[in-house]
DNA sequence: CGTCCAGGTCTAC
DNA sequence: GGTAGACCTGGACGC
């Protein structure tokens, strides 16, 4: 038996291989940095709290730490051995590492306008559970980023469970959220209208009824995209936008995503030239069933300077 | 102080 | 199947 625990280390790289540019997965897209995940700029890591299957959840910072090497420091009490596995295997999921982005690599370095992000980038911060993911990105609905800041903090400190050492709350369980009061959602969260939409999915979500972490395990054979979507819609507040921003990060990037904020930075990356949703669509649908990333990562590329 | 609208969705025609 | 209107909230504007 050891003497001393082996540090906690992810190896970055895809399932065949593929590069993995840490900081740009961080600072993949918005709701990355929704609580109880954290983008720290400063220290160029990602704070987040966890649940685990036993016991209390985790604090964890995730920073780069050789190349091709990833450091997790451990907030809080140390970690028994047994729960290792079972931290990386979160991990690992919130760094979307398992995702083979292979083929689209390929297909991105046969292109001048994406040949960049064949260097690592396209891999999704997610959340642990695709329940928080789809409650988030219901939150960022119909209202403005600081209103989703309030409604998912309020998620978080009142309804999640204190981690180990009491670094952080994880996201409430489907549990938790569907036991809190109408009133809570009204007049502290303040979720107006999506409150209904988020007890009636919690509930669901609860009582088995609906399965959201299938859309994650199932393989595009078994579930093709046009399923998924189809089961998202289906979700309470959950249309055309929020479907394709819960398929991005689930990985299926065949659907674009069409909002207030991807509309004029398009035009705004286009010469300043508006451009029709369909219109968008036509000029992405080469790409296939990575028509989305496509589009997402055109529009993102700005957010991290080229390394050039 | 009213109006608009933000990383839309739902219902009713 | 496509399109108005309503919808909670609260900053950002114009007046």
């Amino acid at each position: 038996m050891a003497s001393m625990a082996a540090p906690l280390e992810l190896v970055l790289a895809g399932p065949r291989g593929e590069p993995v540019d840490l900081w740009r997965t961080f600072l993949s897209h918005g709701v990355a940095d929704l609580p109880p995940g954290r983008v720290d700029e400063e220290a160029r890591a990602y704070e987040t709290t966890v649940a685990l299957p036993v016991g209390k959840p985790r604090t964890v910072r995730i920073r780069a730490q050789s190349s091709g090497v990833a450091a997790v420091d451990l907030r809080g009490p140390r970690l028994a051995e047994r729960a290792r596995p079972a931290l990386l295997a979160v991990l690992r999921r919130v760094l979307n590492l398992d995702e083979d982005l292979s083929a689209f690599y390929e297909v991105a370095a046969a292109d001048p306008e994406l040949a960049w992000a064949a260097a690592g980038a396209g891999r999704m911060v997610r959340s642990p559970t695709v329940f928080e993911d789809v409650v988030k990105t219901i939150c960022t609905t119909n209202c403005a980023w600081s209103a989703t800041q309030r409604m998912v903090t309020a998620l978080v400190d009142h309804l999640g469970d204190e981690s180990a050492g009491g670094h952080g709350r994880a996201f409430p369980t489907p549990a938790a959220m569907a036991a809190a009061r109408e009133s809570f959602y009204r007049n502290v969260a303040r979720t107006g209208y999506r409150g209904a939409y988020l007890r009636s999915l919690a509930a669901s979500v609860a009582a088995r009824a609906t399965d959201l972490e299938e859309l994650r395990e199932a393989p595009p054979q078994e579930l093709p995209d046009e399923e998924v979507e189809r089961r998202l819609l289906a979700l309470p507040g959950v249309g055309p936008y929020a479907a394709a921003h819960v398929m991005m990060l689930l990985g299926r990037h065949s659907r674009l995503i069409l909002d207030s904020w991807t509309r004029p930075k398009y035009a705004r990356l286009n010469g300043g030239v508006a451009a029709s949703d369909v219109e968008i669509v036509a000029r992405f649908a080469p790409y296939g069933r990575f028509a989305g990333l496509a589009f997402w990562l055109y529009l993102t590329r700005d957010w991290v300077a080229d390394d050039a």
